[in-house]
DNA sequence: TGTGTAAATGAAAACGATAACAAGAAGCCA
DNA sequence: TGGCTTCTTGTTATCGTTTTCATTTACACA
C-alpha cells in the first residue's frame, strides 16, 4: 500500500502535523527538522493523498469544464483542441486539473449538471457555448454560488463570460464585401438558439445599416450550421429572382457547402459570386479558393476563461467581468480583395 | 452550507449508517425507514460528497486521460474531439468522470505523470498516441499498477491497448493504387518516433512485396506529419530523376501539401498522379479532387479503449487485451477508381 | 413461554489529511 | 532569576463518508 503522512511522520520521528507544516507552508519548523522530515518524504516516496487533503481542506483543485451536447457542428475543426489548449495551458500553471464533461444528449447534459453541482468536488466552472436554453443551467450555477465562467458571450447581467465581438467580426466581414464594392450581399445564417448565430446574423445587419444599404429579406437564408445546411441555403439563394453578388456566410461548414452549390452553377468564386465565411477552420484555407473569413481568438477564449476562473476561485477581483475579444479578418481569394488591393493602390 | 448525511440522518430520525445504506445498497432496511429517509433526502436536496466517499472507499470514480505533449500536428482534425467522444459516452455510461491531462511540453508531460500516479485520486489511465519514448512512462504505470490502457498499439509484453491496423490499412491503401494499374508508388512517410508512422511504412513495403514489386527508396521521402512537410516531400519526389505515378502519404494533412505541390507542378490527379491519404479528415473530403482515404476508427478507438478500462478497473477479466481495429478504404476521386471500375465491369 | 435465527438499526472506528489549540523550549530583558 | 515573548512541536478534533461490530427487535418454532 501506498505511504501516509502518519508513515513519514513515524519515520522521521516527528508527528504528523509536522510533517504536514514541512509539505505546505513550512512555517515554524527547525531547519533541522525540515532536513529529516524531507529525507523521510524521499525515502519513502511519499505524496499527500489529494481526496484526503481535498477532503480537509474543502478545496479540489479542479474545474469542471461543460462541453455541450450536440455541439459538434459547432466543433468546425480545431475549436475544440484549441479551445482546451488554451484552457490546460492556464490550468496547469495553477497546479489545477481539468474535469472534461462532455453530454451527447440533453438528458445527459442535465444529469451532467447536477451531478457537478452537487457532488461538491469541483472548486469552479468553465461552460462552452452557451445556448440560450442553457439559462436555467447558468441560474442554477449560480445559485450554487460556484465559480464559473462562460466561452462565449451570454446575456445575462453579471455573468462572467469570455467572448469574441461575433457581431463587429460579421460586420466587419460584410463590410469589407461592401469595401470592395458589392451591393448585393446575401448572408447564410446559422441557428438562432446560439448567441453567436444572433449575434452574426446583427452584425450582417449592422453593416448595411452603416453603409446606407437596405436590409433585403430576399437576400437571407437560414442555415443550421452544416455543409448539408450550407449548400442548400445556397441553391435557394441562387434560384431566386434577386441573386446576391457576394455571400456572407455564419460559418466554415455552411461557406464550404455553399461553394459547392456555387461551383455546380457553373459559376466562379470571386468573379461571379465573393465568399467571407467566419470560423478558423484549415478548411477555409485549403478548399479552392481559399476563403476570406473572420478569425475566432479560440485558444485566447479558452485561456481567458481560465484565467478568469483561476481568480474568482482565489477570491481575487475581477476587473473586467465581462471580456470581448477581437477577430480578426483574414483576407484570402474568395472575395478578389487582391485585385480590389490594386485598384485602390 | 452544503446538507450532510447527519443532517438527512437527524431529520429522518435515524442513524448516519441507516441513510448510508439506503443511498447505497439498500440492504437490510425496513420499507417504512426507507421511504423516510428517501423523504429526507428529497426535502433537503441532499446528495453525498464524492470526495468523502471516495476517501473511504478508496475509489474516485475519475480516469485520467493523457494526450502527450506537442501532438497537435498528429491532431488532424475531428481526431481529438472524436476519440474524447467515444470516451466519454462509455464513461458516462459508468458514471465515471474524466480527468483531462493535456501537456504542452515535455516538462509538464513528465509532472502531469508523476502527479497522476502519486496523488493517488484516480481509478485508471487512458494513454492517447503514446510514442516511443513513452516506454518509461508507461512502465511507471504499470509498477505503480494502476489499470491503463493505450489508445494505439504499443510494441510491449502484456500492455493493453486498443489500436486500429496501420500496418494492414497502409498496405490496403497501396493495394488499391497496385490494383488500379500503378507501379511507380511513391511514398511520403511521417515521423517514427510515433508507432503508426513506423508501422504505415511496413504497410507500404508489406503491399509492394505482396505483388512483387520491387521497393525503390528513391521513391520514398520523410515527411514529418504537416502540410508543409508534405509539400516540401513532393516537391523533392517530382524533382527525383524517377518520378512516381502515384503516391501514398502516411496522413492528410501531408496529402493536403503534397497535392499543392502537384497542382503547382502544372500536373492533374488523378491523370499524373493518383493519391491515396490516411486518415479521417474532412479535409480530405473537401479538397479537390477528393482525396481516396484509409479511414481511422477514431470514436470505436475510444469508446473500445474506455470500456477495457473499466472492466479492468472493476477486475473483471479482459479477454482480448490487444485490440486491433480495421481501417476503412474510402474511395473517392483522387486514384481515379471510378474510371477503373468501368474498365473492370 | 423460551429459544434460536434473521432482520433492522446504531455506535464507534476508519479513510488521510489539516486546523485549532495547548504546551514545552528557547531567547530576551530587567 | 523571573517573567515575557517567540519559536517549535504535539495532541486532539475535524472534514463527510463507509465499514465493522454490536445490539436490539421481530418472528418462527418447539
Amino acid at each position: 500500500m501506498a505511504f501516509t503522512i502518519e508513515d513519514v511522520a513515524r519515520l522521521a520521528e516527528v508527528s504528523k502535523t509536522t510533517v504536514s507544516r514541512v509539505i505546505n507552508d513550512n512555517s515554524n519548523v527547525k531547519s533541522e527538522t525540515k532536513v529529516r522530515v524531507l529525507g523521510a518524504v524521499r525515502e519513502l516516496g511519499y505524496t499527500p493523498n489529494s481526496i484526503a487533503r481535498a477532503l480537509r481542506i474543502r478545496k479540489s483543485n479542479v474545474v469542471g469544464v461543460i462541453i455541450p451536447r450536440g455541439i459538434e457542428y459547432v466543433f468546425s475543426d480545431p475549436f475544440f483542441p484549441e479551445l482546451i489548449k488554451g484552457i490546460t495551458t492556464v490550468l496547469n500553471l495553477h497546479n489545477l486539473n481539468l474535469h472534461l464533461v462532455m453530454s451527447n444528449s440533453e438528458s445527459e447534459h442535465r444529469q451532467a449538471y447536477s451531478n457537478l453541482l452537487k457532488t461538491k468536488h469541483i472548486d469552479g466552472v468553465i461552460l462552452v457555448c452557451p445556448r440560450f436554453d442553457d439559462k436555467q443551467y447558468i441560474l442554477k450555477l449560480r445559485r450554487a454560488s460556484l465559480p464559473f465562467v462562460l466561452v462565449g458571450r451570454f446575456p445575462l447581467e453579471k455573468v462572467n463570460y469570455v467572448g469574441y465581438d461575433s457581431k463587429q467580426g460579421a460586420c466587419s466581414a460584410v463590410e469589407h464585401l461592401i469595401r470592395l464594392g458589392y451591393k448585393q450581399i446575401g448572408f447564410i445564417s446559422g441557428s438562432f438558439d446560439l448567441i453567436g448565430g444572433v449575434d452574426r446574423f446583427e452584425g450582417y445587419k449592422m453593416a448595411l445599416e452603416r453603409h446606407s444599404l437596405e436590409y433585403d429579406s430576399e437576400l437571407v437564408t437560414k442555415g443550421d450550421w452544416t455543409r448539408e445546411g450550407g449548400y442548400e441555403a445556397m441553391c435557394e439563394l441562387l434560384n431566386k429572382a434577386k441573386v446576391p453578388t457576394a455571400v456572407f456566410t455564419a460559418n466554415d461548414q455552411m461557406a464550404v457547402g455553399a461553394v459547392k452549390a456555387i461551383k455546380e452553377k457553373g459559376l466562379q468564386i470571386p468573379k461571379d459570386m465573393a465568399m467571407v465565411g467566419f470560423g478558423d477552420t484549415q478548411l477555409a484555407s485549403y478548399i479552392e479558393p481559399s476563403l476570406t473569413i473572420v478569425k475566432e481568438p479560440t485558444y485566447e477564449e479558452g485561456a481567458m476563461a481560465a484565467e478568469m476562473l483561476v481568480k474568482l476561485i482565489n477570491d481575487e477581483e475581477i476587473k473586467e467581468p465581462q471580456v470581448m475579444l477581437e477577430t480578426k479578418l483574414i483576407i484570402r481569394e474568395s472575395c478578389g480583395s487582391k485585385m480590389a488591393k490594386i485598384m485602390k493602390g
